[in-house]
DNA sequence: ATTATTATACCGAACGTTCGGTACAGTGAC
DNA sequence: GTCACTGTACCGAACGTTCGGTATAATAAT
């Protein structure tokens, strides 16, 4: 079998930079081509179905990633649900660059990608969701608010990622990180 | 003059309806054509600069509408407070779609447009704030406060259009405008 | 050990299509 | 007739995609 000059696994990691940065209709094979080193034919040889096949790809290295660097954590009932929302946070904030970086799924849900790459990303968000709303949960709160908290956050998440990256003002988002984890926990409605 | 087929007001506004939906590169000239019924030469001979000329013509018009329906009514002194930020709800509510609409100034940002329109989301942005932490003020709150505040409301429209166009759960944005709300009138923080 | 064969990985060149943009001839109100 | 406007035809460049072919590595038979 021939040698890979790039692994899979590696060269996921890099189109995921790129789409994330581009978006959907924004990410050229011209460009992945670019920055991968790979030529065009050869990222058509990794990925058969073309861009949608790459897009796919990423989408679902994200998911993996979501489930095991922060949906994992977060439901791990021995740790304090004060400690295990601050882990995430730390894992968030390097996943999104200290909000330098733009999230996935704000960025595919705005462009034109197929059906099932939505809801691909629909399940992520879900998911991350139920996750945050258990922990809630787990620290004293009713299903109801459990829920309304986690989409709270959530909203802070995306919300300020948007305003970063519109200001460009770096504390932007690592601020409302550490307000949205005193809101999380706060113990009932100002 | 010669009888224009549409007004460029009613044409702008079509622009904007369109690129807000599809991004800067998701937005071609030939969806333009077909969806205001101009051909491509009309459309060039409104903006002889090309689609850079329609997407800074369509900004322009969204920053005159912000200072026009926003600000200004947020600035006027003479109304209590919560009145005028209530009213800004029930128009931000409207401008948005009920959440079923994206913001331009994200949508923008994310895609490859040139750095001067950057530059004018980036002022239409801090307008808004401006206007924000100035009726903060007005309702007691410090210069610091009222600058989180403000940056904090922001941030939840940004985040709900996210959330809400992601989970495709149409009470989302409103639900999230009336707690925002809420928060930014609270008297100190929990 | 040598050979033939198969499978994988990659690349250069070209495909048909669509992109943003241009040139120019009509058209209709004044 | 003039002039603002619109329609048809067209352009080069870039788009996503496909194809023919090469190099290397594993496999099987001799």
């Amino acid at each position: 079998m021939a040698l890979q000059t790039i692994t899979q696994d590696a060269l996921v990691e890099s189109l995921f930079e790129i789409i994330r940065c581009h978006g959907y209709e924004g990410t050229t094979i011209a460009l992945l081509s670019d920055i991968t080193g790979l030529k065009k034919s050869s990222l058509y040889h990794r990925f058969p179905a073309g861009k949608d096949d790459m897009v796919k790809a990423v989408v679902l290295y994200v998911s993996a990633q979501l489930q095991q660097l922060i949906i994992a954590p977060l439901l791990e009932r021995q740790v304090a649900p004060e400690e295990r929302f601050s882990k995430m946070l730390v894992t968030v904030k390097a996943f999104y660059g200290g909000g330098n970086k733009n999230c996935l799924l704000n960025v595919l849900s705005l462009g034109e990608a197929k059906d099932d790459i939505k809801t691909l990303l629909k399940q992520d968000y879900a998911a991350w969701f139920a996750a945050l709303s258990a922990l809630a949960q787990d620290a004293v709160l009713t299903q109801t608010e459990a829920e309304v908290r986690a989409e709270q956050f959530l909203i802070a998440v995306q919300g300020a990622l948007v305003v970063q990256r519109l200001t460009e003002n770096p504390p932007t988002f690592d601020n409302c990180m550490a307000y949205a984890q005193k809101q999380f926990f706060k113990s009932s409605d100002g």
